[in-house]
DNA sequence: TTCACACAAAATGGATCCATAATCAAGGGT
DNA sequence: ACCCTTGATTATGGATCCATTTTGTGTGAA
């Protein structure tokens, strides 16, 4: 078989197509997930949405309850906070992890990226790249149980960046990008120390700016 | 209905099983685990299982692949020793979020598990309370995320540290002693900055006693 | 008007059966 | 003698159907 049609994976085609809709939140955060619902959505059975939901949990998406289905978790003020602690000190050692094998290419895709955020992109633009830069600086970490740490984080907390994007908008857009320069340079000369510095401020920074906004966490009365 | 038969919940009762019979060394690393194998052994469908194992990929303790079933997996030295470096990093944070919500009944707790250690056990014995000496320090910690990051750490590095005690055994054992009861001291003492000192210790230590014992992770040629 | 109980509707968990891809063995060709 | 190919076996992925739990509604009484 050398044309293979390689048989895509299977529910996975499900779990990247809701990820996809939870990340770019036309899944609101709270909304129950019915399994029926997505199924002839997405024209298949219930069990591959079973098995996506699953992953989903897995990586940080969605929240199971026994008997009670999949929802997308509210994250209070405090919990953020711990995330983003976690973030600070996993993405530093992942950054480390992942420079002694960076390639070429990759600096060629970072310095793309860089500028596109730089020529000015609308909110859903820069988180979709802002991403794509920080994972891919770390894609070359030969530990995938850290990388898959990391996107399970990055996945966790995409609403509350998405939510203050939204409200304090890109006022002060030129610290994130001389952040960005300078955290590829350390990558360049090679310098894990510095790296890490940089990277630790970058995330230390977003943890407060997003502290100082409570009122992106207020929600009517839950248990 | 008060009687209630709480009915217990479902495919979880397997994922307990099975993550028991992985963590005590049954089933032996590098097992394929058959679907089949498990529905009937544990008197099921092959459904359960399956959402099981899922639940076990999450937690670290399997791994899946595509029309390939479940694996336990198998590190290398390099890949243990990274996850050792996110302990480092976690574990302190996950003792510092947990130190303000401590109770009495931890402490007494916590002061039973450890004179249990010192009392002298076997490694199964070991492993099984030092597990829950660690975990129990970190129980109080109200992000659930980081407290499933730091079980499925353990997880993951459970098989090793069950190897290193069968070749070192507890030779020097005096010192996680001493490093526990350090830990419960700063605990008590509210101080989180020496508790985090102490703990990095610990772990550190252990790691680096692991990287003096590459045999642990010799196998015999496989992708 | 409000709380409580009961019943109905819906959604999830589980079991059985079928399709497809991977694995292993045997046979033929070089 | 060794390697490749081809077929049979096995195991996983998916679909449909049934049981149980949850939830929402409506009616009744305090």
């Amino acid at each position: 078989m050398k044309s293979a049609a390689p048989e895509k994976p299977a529910s996975e085609r499900i779990a990247q197509i809701l990820e996809a809709e939870i990340l770019s939140g036309i899944i609101e955060p709270g909304t129950r997930i019915r399994q029926e619902e997505v199924a002839d959505r997405l024209g298949s059975s219930r069990l591959p949405v079973r098995e996506a939901l699953r992953m989903l949990a897995a990586s940080g998406l969605v929240q199971l309850e026994t008997n009670r289905g999949a929802r997308i978790p509210h994250l209070d003020k405090s919990e953020v906070d711990v995330l983003y602690r976690m973030r600070e000190r996993l993405e530093p050692l992942a950054l480390s992890e992942s420079m002694p094998h960076t390639t070429v290419e990759m600096f060629d895709e970072l310095e793309e990226i860089q500028c596109e955020i730089e020529s000015g992109v609308n909110v859903s633009g820069f988180l979709e790249l802002d991403r794509r830069f920080h994972l891919l600086t770390y894609s070359k970490c030969p530990t995938e149980d850290l990388r898959d740490s990391v996107a399970r984080l990055w996945n966790s907390t995409a609403q509350y960046r998405r939510a203050f994007m939204n409200v304090d908008g890109p006022h002060r857009q030129w610290i994130v990008n001389a952040e960005h320069r300078l955290i590829v340079d350390a990558m360049q000369r090679f310098d894990a120390k510095d790296g890490e510095r940089y990277l630790v401020g970058h995330i230390r920074r977003t943890r407060k700016e997003l502290a100082a906004h409570p009122e992106l966490f207020i929600r009517d009365s839950q248990k």
